[in-house]
DNA sequence: CCTTGACTTAGAGTACACTCTAAGTATTAC
DNA sequence: GTAATACTTAGAGTGTACTCTAAGTCAAGG
């Protein structure tokens, strides 16, 4: 399957100013037809799918044009994008037992409020 | 225990310009002494450390304000403070679980890379 | 007495990641 | 033949959350 632009950005929910954007950026490379318009295929769809991971996992833009440019290099990349990967994981992991404390947190001071307002009733 | 704002940055990690900042926009209220310095307890403590968790699940400033604002009125804002709580607590549910499987995505990249490059020297 | 650390207002600057506009051209679908 | 959708460059604007500077004052400790 190929794609036009209006309809890759709701399949993959950036907007076509965004994807123009990431394409300038080199984060995506994408296939033109005579006309000069953008044709987006399934492997551009992964590609950005993988993109969103990083992106949602909090890599930055750099980061993700920096591992995008070694994607298009070739294999003799491969190692430096392992590494990046690895580098960020260590990151992701971190922030995950960060995310997984401040929620416990917040459950802490839900069943504190739901107790206070409990009080404040019974003592009507 | 009180604190000058420069311990205080110390203990809680942010510079004393946004401890300040935090103030001004009504995230903290701070007591002063005779010659007008700020003087921190431990009760600030607290409250950063609970405001940090709250930055740290994604709340923006705006509500974290909403939610200082409220506290300071007193006991007839526990019920909307709750709902802000609640209403948060599911779009930190989401954001862990996207992490989650973001991370899960990570993962699998990297065990990918690494036979990748383990079939890479296997050919030479 | 002078360094250190605190205080003030008000506003400027930074970084990130978009997001949009202008102003023009080109092609396809009804 | 016109509406919809696409294309271009180049730059301006937005929102968030800081982060810092200027320019001055003030008080305590060695």
């Amino acid at each position: 399957m190929t794609y036009s632009i209006g309809e890759f950005s709701k399949i993959v929910g950036l907007s076509d100013h965004t994807l123009r954007f990431y394409e300038k950026e080199g984060l995506i490379k994408v296939n033109r037809d005579d006309n000069n318009v953008r044709i987006y295929s399934d492997e551009n769809k992964l590609w950005i799918e993988s993109l969103l991971h990083l992106k949602n996992t909090g890599m930055s833009l750099k980061d993700m044009k920096q591992f995008a440019m070694w994607g298009h290099v070739g294999d003799e990349t491969l190692e430096d994008r392992l590494a990046l990967l690895k580098n960020h994981r260590k990151k992701v992991v971190e922030d995950f037992e960060k995310l997984r404390q401040s929620l416990e947190h917040l459950d802490n001071k839900i069943n504190y409020y739901e107790n206070e307002i409990g009080d404040c009733f019974s003592t009507n």
